[in-house]
DNA sequence: TTTATAGTTCGACATGTTTCGAACTATAGA
DNA sequence: TCTATAGTTCGAAACATGTCGAACTATAAA
């Protein structure tokens, strides 16, 4: 079921992390562990470090690190040091939240 | 079914526009002749005009014209010209083509 | 304790975005 | 044709964002 609603000012900054193309490849970099049509309920299972989210992507880290921040607070990620590393995972029921915001009950 | 897929750049796009909290205001209002767990499939059938989009926004009607064309940039709207008025609505598919991407197939 | 690895914070700069009011275009009706 | 209504375009100002490199912190390992 899970119905939660998500508020206008945390949606709109969800929204506003998700609209930046480097941002966008972190998230379905993070995303890739769900498979199609279900939750990704082991959330950390497949937790990715900053640098293994940064590949590929052509930033300075002090950049990647900002964008990590900015999906952090609104929302969409978690953060957690494990040794000399950050890990990164979404965030649980965001997927779910946001796929509901455009499926269903979007009547204010 | 509907598994039309957006690309990345305009995905980003879409989420730039709903990233702003009166954009995102008048995407809902424009969502609202959805019913919960279906698509809106009458398309003008529930159209709003500009300026009925922009009540109770409290902004210039420019400023308004304006976030109304980046929601028609970025492809989420449409917009036609009926007499003196300018009509929107959500653009078909987009909500399922939303929806389905925090629901499944994220994997790029 | 020193060194290497992994990230973060800071300050600066360039670029974008939001917003307004004024001036404009388009349509319908008197 | 003139006027009122409905929106758009333009230019400017204020503010926010993306980016970098340099300097910093945190952890692990030699």
């Amino acid at each position: 079921m899970s119905n939660y609603k998500i508020d206008d000012i945390q949606l709109t900054e969800m929204f506003k992390a998700l609209g930046n193309p480097h941002r966008l490849m972190i998230f379905k970099r993070l995303s890739s562990c769900c498979q199609p049509g279900t939750q990704c309920d082991l959330e950390q299972a497949m937790a990715f470090s900053v640098g293994e989210l940064g590949e590929g992507l052509d930033i300075a880290s002090s950049t990647l690190s900002h964008h990590l921040k900015e999906l952090h607070r609104s929302g969409l990620i978690e953060m957690e040091r494990q040794g000399k590393r950050v890990v990164c995972w979404i965030a649980p029921e965001t997927l779910n939240s946001l796929s509901n915001f455009f499926n269903a009950d979007i009547n204010s």
